[in-house]
DNA sequence: CTGTTAGCGCGTTCAT
DNA sequence: ATGAACGCGCTAACAG
């Protein structure tokens, strides 16, 4: 049988006291005499009361101690990291995250981010999957802080925390060109979001001052979604005069690459982007960065524009270290 | 300037109508003239009109297309598997998920949880990290389904959805010792969880039925919270007569032996438990599972019951696969 | 320290 | 096809 919930009012009756002095056990304890407090909660023990939070919030006009977080792709290690980081922040300020996920498209985002929104969330943060984040925008006129993350957003003005993309695959590359290196390979997939095409920049600078020429071969092959990582490095290394080094733009990518060259005598030297678990076992070198930090800075931010959400919106750029650990420093074959 | 947030009156203003058929466009979207939607929807773009879910939720007593999601452990990549599955079933049911993560202590767990229930969800899934769920008790008895993954939830009647550990476990042992082992470790830390002791279990069956007496010195690292993975494979090996083989009990702690045995001319065989990322590139014997089926299971489980909350829990089991790629077929070293 | 009144924004009666 | 009134569960304001 399913029994009706009970309310605050019928904790209140059973308790003997009026509904808003039951309320304040749930709220402002102080003033309320402990033995008013100790009728209340056994009574609520008894009916198994459990505050409704809608309702409260409802009252209060939303729910300013819950943040939300919109997380595109579930399967990235990456995500998880930066959502670690978030919920550490917020641990510090006593609020609550709540982490809505979508099948990585674009109106997935939408729809997870009207939600959240509709829960009337004090601060909302996401990595954008979608090209456009215009849909927030009447949101964030009203107040409520908008933060992106690893991506800006687009047609929003809104605060954003990313990486210095450009700057660490410049670094990389460079490294690959100090040791030798002429022919270098980028390689990624997908191509086109933000993120990669900041990278990609990025290493076109190191060629360019370096002098080397690029090679539109090694380009073919960017983006192409039909093609598993792993087939797209062998591609690469199929060609005649191959890349002698390799640029992963993801660590899909780079694991891709791994098992591409599992069993060649002279493998190219390999960097990738973003760290992984298994990274040092491999000798894998590559570009790395804080992903924990990166949740705690768009925490931090969202809390501060609570306080004041008329400032102008900033974008926070964190570095990229390359740890090198032996795939990155192999000297060219040929 | 903080304006105020319009609602569906003043959207209904707007447009001329009352606030019920306002309403209505939002829901019951057939019952209005074409011409009136038309005027309502564009009074509530001038606005930015965004319904509000928390007092639609409350005139309808819960949320019941948003599930929970309760998980602790998030860096660990088999959960985000089970996030995954879980989403997928939903989505196809027009169900939004949300998660609720805590920093993997007893009381962030219950905290969280309350959290989500406060918010009248209409299912809540959980991983359980505290031993103790009897404070779900009650929301279990008023009809919301909970739940529990991985791990079968304690002191609540519950839906579970968990692995065959101990049957996994002991075709790992049995393998080993079918290539010769006599010497084999069980590692693990914590050890102290239900999956742990199950996984345990079946290594002691399959030692026992082999009529391999227990190595009790291999047994005195179990559960050594104050070292690491790493440094616990190596305190094994450092024994005189060394096991010949380890099981390492989850992910860590495989990872901690691989890196552990890196420079070893003769490794000791290995099998872990959980696949991971980079498992085939390393060679590495795993027992392996479907995380996303384990999250798909569970979503449905839940599904089920919200249309049925009287029928009898059940406990699903899922099996795994023992998957040899090198590590574990090693013979004994001596 | 405690109770009364009113209303948060929406949807469910009933009417028309 | 549309509208009026009431109430979901809770708490802010004001008493007392």
């Amino acid at each position: 049988m399913v029994q009706r919930r009970a309310t605050l009012a019928d904790v209140a009756r059973l308790a003997g006291v009026s509904s808003k002095t039951a309320s304040r056990v749930f709220s402002d304890k102080d003033k309320v005499s402990p033995a008013t407090i100790q009728a209340v909660l056994s009574a609520a023990q008894r009916l198994r009361f459990r505050p409704n939070a809608l309702a409260r919030n409802l009252r209060h006009g939303g729910a300013p101690h819950t943040f939300g977080f919109v997380m595109g792709e579930l399967e990235n290690p990456f995500y998880y990291a930066v959502a670690a980081g978030i919920q550490s922040t917020l641990d510090d300020h006593g609020i609550t995250l709540i982490v809505a996920t979508t099948s990585e498209s674009a109106e997935g985002e939408q729809r997870v981010a009207d939600e959240l929104l509709a829960q009337r969330v004090g601060a909302l943060l996401l990595i954008p999957v979608s090209d456009d984040q215009a849909y927030l925008q009447g949101e964030r006129q009203l107040g409520t802080p908008v933060i992106s993350i690893d991506r800006p957003a687009r047609n929003l003005i809104a605060d954003s925390v990313v990486l210095q993309n450009r700057e660490g695959a410049r670094q990389a590359t460079l490294s690959l060109i100090e040791h030798g290196h002429r022919r270098i390979a980028y390689a990624c997939n997908p191509a086109s979001v933000f993120t990669q095409k900041e990278r990609l920049a990025g290493y076109h600078d190191a060629l360019q001052g370096a002098g080397i020429p690029l090679d539109v071969r090694f380009e073919s092959l960017l983006d192409d979604l039909n093609r598993a990582p792993e087939e797209v490095i062998r591609k690469l290394l199929a060609m005649e005069a191959p890349p002698t080094a390799i640029i992963a733009g993801n660590n899909r990518m780079c694991i891709g690459a791994l098992r591409a060259m599992r069993e060649m005598v002279h493998p190219p030297a390999l960097i990738g982007f973003d760290d992984f678990n298994t990274a040092d076992i491999l000798d894998v070198t590559v570009v790395s960065y804080d992903a924990h930090e990166l949740g705690r800075r768009a925490a931090q931010l969202a809390i501060e524009r609570m306080v004041d959400s008329s400032a102008p919106p900033i974008q926070i750029e964190l570095p990229t270290y390359l740890i090198r650990r032996g795939s990155g420093e192999r000297p060219p074959t040929q």
